[in-house]
DNA sequence: CTGAAAGCGCTTACAG
DNA sequence: CTGAAAGCGCTTACAG
């Protein structure tokens, strides 16, 4: 048996492997891997034996090792845009924590929305032998996600769909948030409605939009214009100000996030326009900041928890061999009233 | 050669191996090795019969192999408390593309900063067998993470550091930061201060109130009465109430976080309080929206994202080898004077 | 420049 | 209940 003053003399000395465990207990490598995995009946004996020749040795099993054996890696692919949105990272959050209850553990892409960069982030889990993905951010058109649906990949997408409808999907009422959003506004008297939107490719983006104008047409009133963005930073505040020069001038402005919201609000207090007074702003997610007094925004709440919470166990059936679903899971997405549409408390 | 057709037909077909690829170009594969991974001379008809294999058969390196065959995983291990607070989730995203752009990826682990969780998530990531780790927000006294070092294992904290001198460390100069922010509010005129901080067993926590307290004591001041927290949604709107119910309450109180610091003010707004008027607030961090025209929160700013570029930098040649610095590394900490102490714009 | 073979650290039929 | 051995898909000395 290896001499415990070894492990102190040698930096970082080279792991213990299950070899050894079995030297020290004196037993077969595949008899140690049997009390590790209980994957078979070992004599109370002999389990004791290996459990101390484990803990005496610290020994830690390499997953590697165990994933190449075993074929699978016991890891879920994260595909993400990016993490500076709230609305993405407590996502993650959910996912892994979720992930790790099974015993799974997260590989996260992040896919900053260039395009391209989606295929090369699933090209590097795929790589890595990931069992499954998860999306949170699909376009629309993604041949590189379809690509991996064809080959009866385990895949569920949340939050975004794709326009070809057989896929694992978890999302929110969009379409009756925006509804009961543009309902509010035009029930308080608002005449003149604009949108502020993301790119035309999302689904969330073609949802909301759709549940808006909606509205609108049961109430005989025109389309709202809208002006579609990149969802980069300082988009929605230049969208603002685009709007606000046009002839027609909004009274009412729905934009389809909060932080874009909350930089629309930003141009128009910049340029002394009272809100709600000279404007009505509603957004859409209900960010924590969103509740706070000095904001007061009244927006659409989506679940991101939930729907990240059941992507990760659609996900981890998919793996696990079961029939998942094809229909698409919609939670629901309720207005939250506050200041900034003028109706509120 | 496998015909293609065979690939369609299978679901999830068993994936291609580098022994599919050396068979289908007729060479060994050590060849195939060896025109992958540019590890050594292959003549040009070979390189390029092997190159045609590669793309006809979409042959895709199993990552897992290569890290067994390898001994390294070219993997780090990032332990954060959590992605809620947008700073973390920042460092997160800075950390996963910085280790790419050098080959690496990231595992992320949460350790939820419950006692013990930070050993749990070491643990796991040791059996992923990860070559390095990065720890965001280490408490003063961490055993495992010292056991790491002891052993030698490359390891580089930032934003937190531990008790323990000789460590990898990138952080900012949060004492100059709050002394800053202390003597910009003395110089305001206020006599009462408090500050509303986070754990005790945090660095930053308590470089920040020493710098602070620093400032009163040059000023002949008497130190200011510290209401710690857990860090918690909720804990800065208790401690404000509580501040706000002493004998002699605080005109002006310095929260250790941005995030404490807007809750304090939602306290203080919920029960009509005007701020600055009745209360002046700096916080600490310069959160995106700590900017927003609704807010304008006086705070100090410090650059996360540095942090964490300088500290992967690091981590990355301590695994190549490199003898790494020990000494901290501090990045500058600014004061941002906005509306909410009541001296800014 | 190229190949045969050993080895990385596990798991898992297959025998007994 | 236990062990010997093959195998997972690569890389890397070692020969030639």
């Amino acid at each position: 048996m290896r001499s415990p003053r070894l492990q102190g003399e040698a930096r970082i000395s080279a792991p213990i492997t299950i070899e050894d465990v079995a030297q020290a207990a004196g037993v077969s490598t595949a008899t140690v891997s049997r009390v590790l995995n209980h994957s078979a009946p070992v004599s109370p004996e002999t389990r004791a034996r290996v459990e101390d020749a484990i803990s005496y040795l610290s020994y830690r099993p390499n997953d590697v090792a165990r994933s190449m054996a075993r074929g699978r890696t016991a890891t879920i692919g994260l595909v993400l845009d990016d993490l500076t949105n709230p609305f993405n990272s407590q996502a993650a959050e959910i996912v892994i924590h979720g992930a790790e209850k099974s015993g799974f553990r997260t590989i996260l892409g992040l896919a900053a929305s260039q395009s391209g960069r989606c295929a090369q982030v699933i090209e590097f889990l795929l790589r890595q032998r990931v069992d499954g993905f998860l999306f949170g951010q699909a376009r629309l058109e993604e041949p590189a996600i379809e690509a991996l649906l064809d080959r009866g990949f385990p895949v569920v997408l949340f939050n975004r769909r794709l326009h070809r409808a057989r896929a694992s999907f978890v999302g929110c009422d969009n379409y009756g948030g925006s509804t009961a959003a543009a309902n509010h506004l035009i029930g308080l008297g608002h005449q003149s409605l604009a949108v502020i939107a993301g790119p035309a490719n999302l689904s969330t983006v073609v949802e909301r939009i759709d549940g808006f104008q909606a509205a609108l047409r049961a109430a005989r009133m025109q389309a709202a214009p809208v002006f579609y963005t990149q969802y980069h930073p300082g988009d929605a505040y230049n969208a603002m100000k685009e709007l606000l020069q046009r002839d027609r001038k909004p009274t009412a402005v729905f934009a389809t996030t909060d932080f874009m919201a909350l930089e629309a609000i930003q141009y128009a207090v910049d340029h002394q326009l009272e809100i709600p007074g000279d404007l009505a702003v509603v957004g859409f997610d209900d960010i924590t900041l969103a509740a706070h007094p000095w904001i007061r925004l009244t927006t659409v709440a989506q679940h991101i928890a939930e729907q990240a919470a059941r992507a990760v166990e659609r996900l981890l059936e998919a793996i696990g061999g079961k029939q998942v679903p094809r229909e698409a899971e919609l939670l629901p997405a309720e207005l939250v009233v506050r200041r900034t549409c003028g109706g509120g408390r």
